[in-house]
DNA sequence: CGCGGACTTGATAAGTTTCAAGGCAGGTGG
DNA sequence: CCACCTGCCTTGAAACTTATCAAGTCCGCG
């Protein structure tokens, strides 16, 4: 059932079979979440943390002005909330941007984890530093680069997100974003990204219609982004 | 030694004198960095983590054309590179932005406390988690406050991890900063930097001469960033 | 066929950067 | 002890990037 998170975390490191399977009774049900609708509202106090089996997701923040930030993107395989297993108060929501499957590992299961079985500790250890590593892409990109660098810089961190996982086809995947979600991912406006959305595919870096994205030419749109794949290199200590 | 650490982690949850003895032992020796030196380097493989003891530093990413963008301050009791244990590669270097002094945690330690002290590798988590969430504040900020309530934000923040390590002073604290060095870490020009600054200074927000900085006003300073505390929040699961 | 959501376009405004200078203060060497 | 130097802060003007406002257009779907 959560053959994605699986898969991502051989990207870290072999998984025994008997983690694998521990994993697989780790995630006690899953639930189906219709496009739009909150996955996690900000100020939840889970009890236990939720896997995204299918589709896609994004945490954001609301803020008075009735702006919105998108602060990570998320493709099955993702944990939305591994941390409110350490940190009870959410604080910020995750939203199901397309329908989504989403699994739920209790907190007790994580502790049990957490207590008797330290690489896989270790491997979630990894997952949220990866996390961590996007997070500071975005905030270089954010402060940086130019519009135009950072969405290049976003299309080629998805493209490996969702090949790390099996759900790209040679160089396209599905992207189902609006440009106005892409906008509060970047923090641009949906007319600025549209802009900046057609001198890519002036350029012929990509090509985008409806939800699929294929990648014209993956070298130039790295080099636009400086884009650097180390981050979320799958380089980790062996067990 | 590194009190501030302990101190940190008490924030989050009550430690045993076990575990601070133990903590107390993690720290192998210190060193000294002079201001303006690299604590860690991009693509360097540690095979320790850091404390900060003493100082501020910053992580930071350098772009091809010169342009520099910080992704996280650090005051003391802060792990500049826990996440280094699980990820070989460190993505990013980190700055020592004034004389600081460090303590280093060999990896091997981190592992016997993952495999040993699940009630410290929780801790550690939670530092880890909170790292994420004010990751996550900062992209929030970039992309859709001004700059003006994004550097209100920035004070907001410091002050209270100030306070949390026992750092600050009343409404005051060190901010051994300068204008451009804020401007990197805001993602906005030095001189950009610099009107803010004076804007915050006539709406009697704040004072800030030299390394010293005032809040002069916390209730409105708060207001202004739309700053809510809980993301910092030392709200956690007790052991 | 018509409706709504998403995309596109143009004009104008706002926010931020860049360039260019000047000022101030603390630290050093003559 | 003064002069100078250097790093940091400050200011103004002009250029550039991005946002906002206001219409359209396109397209899939009921």
């Amino acid at each position: 059932m959560n053959t994605r998170l699986i898969r991502k975390l051989e990207n870290f490191d072999r998984l025994s079979d008997e983690e694998k399977q521990f994993l697989e009774g780790a995630v006690v049900r899953a639930r189906v979440v219709s496009k739009g609708e909150d996955i996690i509202r900000e100020g939840d106090r889970p009890t236990e943390s939720t896997v995204l089996l299918e589709g896609f997701a994004a945490r954001y923040s609301l803020l008075r002005n009735g702006k919105r930030q998108i602060t990570g993107l998320h493709v099955p395989g993702d944990f939305v909330d591994l941390h409110s297993f350490l940190v009870k108060k959410m604080d910020h929501a995750v939203l199901a941007i397309t329908p989504c499957s989403v699994g739920f590992v209790p907190h007790e299961t994580l502790r049990e984890i957490s207590e008797n079985h330290p690489h896989l500790t270790r491997l979630l250890g990894v997952n949220i530093a990866v996390d961590a590593a996007i997070h500071r892409q975005w905030i270089v990109a954010m402060g940086r680069r130019s519009a135009l660098e950072h969405a290049a810089h976003l299309l080629c961190e998805m493209f490996l997100r969702l090949r790390a996982v099996g759900l790209t086809e040679d160089d396209s995947f599905k992207l189902p974003l609006t440009q106005a979600e892409l906008g509060d991912a970047l923090g641009l406006s949906t007319v600025h990204v549209n802009r900046v959305v057609q001198d890519l595919r002036k350029e012929r870096l990509i090509t985008w219609r409806g939800e699929t994205l294929v990648i014209d030419d993956w070298e130039r749109l790295q080099e636009l982004a400086e884009f650097d794949p180390t981050f979320l290199s799958f380089e980790v200590e062996p067990r």
